[in-house]
DNA sequence: GTGTATTGTGTTATATCATAACATGTCAAG
DNA sequence: CTTGACATGTTATGATATAACACAATACAC
C-alpha cells in the first residue's frame, strides 16, 4: 500500500507544487510499469527497473549522468550508455519523459493513460510538474493537420514560476 | 524587393513544406528586425545581423556550430560563445527560435507578432515549420493556471512526418 | 570632448550531454 | 546445445554549451 509518509516524493512538499495523486507514487507506479511492459512483451530488467525507481524516488527531473552515478554506485555499469539506454527504453514505453529544456528525465506520473504530456518547469527551483496536456495536444494536432503534417510525438514545456517561487519573487504587499 | 527565385529558401521547395509568406523572406525580415530592435533600444550589431542573415538564408534549423563556422569564415570570432551569444540575443528578442529537439536555431518567420511558436519537425528530412501556436499557447496557459503556475516562455514541438515524407513512407496504393 | 559606465566581442579553457562501435553475457525457441 | 535476439557492458569520441577573463566600441554625463 502507498504511504504518503514514506513516499520520498510525497513527503517533501517542495518537490511538486501541484497536488499529485498519492495513490500512484513510487511502488504503485513500479508495479504498474511491470504489468504494462509484460503485456507488450517487454522486459523490465534490473537496470531498467532500478532506473525507473530512481526517477520515481527522486520525484524530480534528473540528468542522465545523475542517474548513471546512482546506478554505478549500485553495481551497474559505469558508462553513459548504460543510463541512456535505460532512460530511452523507459521513454519509448511511456514510463518516463524527457525534459528537453533541462536535458533531463523524469518518471511519468500517469503511465498508460493516453496523454501528450505538458511540463511546467519552474525557472527558480527547477521543479517539474506534469500537466494534463490533452487540450494542448488537440490544438497542436489541429495546427499540424492544416499543414498536412502528421504528428507522432510532442514536446510541450513551459518555463515560468511555480506558485511558491512566484510568491517569493513578488512578495505580498506589506511584507518585506 | 523580394524575389522568390533568388530567395534561397523559397527557391528550394524541399525547404519548407508549408506555403510560406514570400513577402517576408530574408531581406524584408532583416529590415524588420532592425526597426524592431531600434525601437527597443537594442543594437543589431554586425555579428548579430550576419547571424540572423545566415539563419534566414538557410531557411532551416542550424546548429550553433554550423552558424559559427559561417561566421568564422567571414572574419568574425572563431569560438563557440560568439555564435551562442548572437543566437541567444536573437532568441531573446523574438527574431530567432531554438528548436530543442534538434539542438538548433531557426529564424523567426513572424517577428513582432505575438506568438507562442509551435514547431513541426519532420523526422525524415528534418525540415522545420513554424505553425501558428496561439491556440496551443492558450491551452497551455489554462492548464498552467489551474496549477497556479505562471508561464513565461514555452517550447512546443511536434515530431512527425511532413506531407512529402509521409507520401514517401506510405506510398499510394498500387505504386511500388 | 573627456572620462566613465555599459555593452559587445573575442579569447582560453572546460563543462556537460550524447552516441558510435564493439565485446560479452543471457535466455528462450528450435 | 546451438542459434538468434536482445541486453549489458566497455572504450572512445563526438556534439553541445558555458564560465571567466581581456579588450574594444559605444553611449552618456559632465
Amino acid at each position: 500500500m502507498h504511504d504518503p509518509l514514506t513516499c520520498p516524493g510525497c513527503a517533501q512538499p517542495d518537490l511538486a507544487f501541484a497536488p499529485h495523486d498519492h495513490t500512484r507514487c513510487a511502488d504503485d507506479l513500479l508495479a504498474l510499469a511491470e504489468t504494462q511492459l509484460a503485456q507488450g512483451g517487454q522486459r523490465l530488467t534490473p537496470v531498467r527497473r532500478r532506473t525507473l525507481q530512481i526517477l520515481l524516488e527522486a520525484h524530480r527531473a534528473m540528468g542522465a549522468y545523475d542517474v548513471l552515478e546512482r546506478l554505478a554506485a549500485e553495481g551497474f555499469g559505469h558508462q553513459p550508455p548504460v543510463a541512456y539506454r535505460a532512460l530511452e527504453f523507459l521513454e519509448e514505453h511511456g514510463l518516463a519523459h524527457r525534459i528537453r529544456r533541462l536535458n533531463a528525465f523524469t518518471a511519468c506520473m500517469h503511465p498508460g493513460e493516453i496523454h501528450a504530456p505538458a511540463f511546467l518547469i519552474c525557472r527558480v527551483c527547477n521543479v517539474v510538474a506534469e500537466a494534463p496536456g490533452v487540450a494542448i495536444g488537440m490544438a497542436l494536432g489541429q495546427a499540424a493537420k492544416k499543414l498536412g503534417f502528421t504528428v507522432e510525438r510532442t514536446t510541450v514545456e513551459a518555463l515560468g514560476l511555480c506558485p511558491a517561487c512566484a510568491l517569493a519573487e513578488r512578495p505580498v504587499r506589506g511584507v518585506a
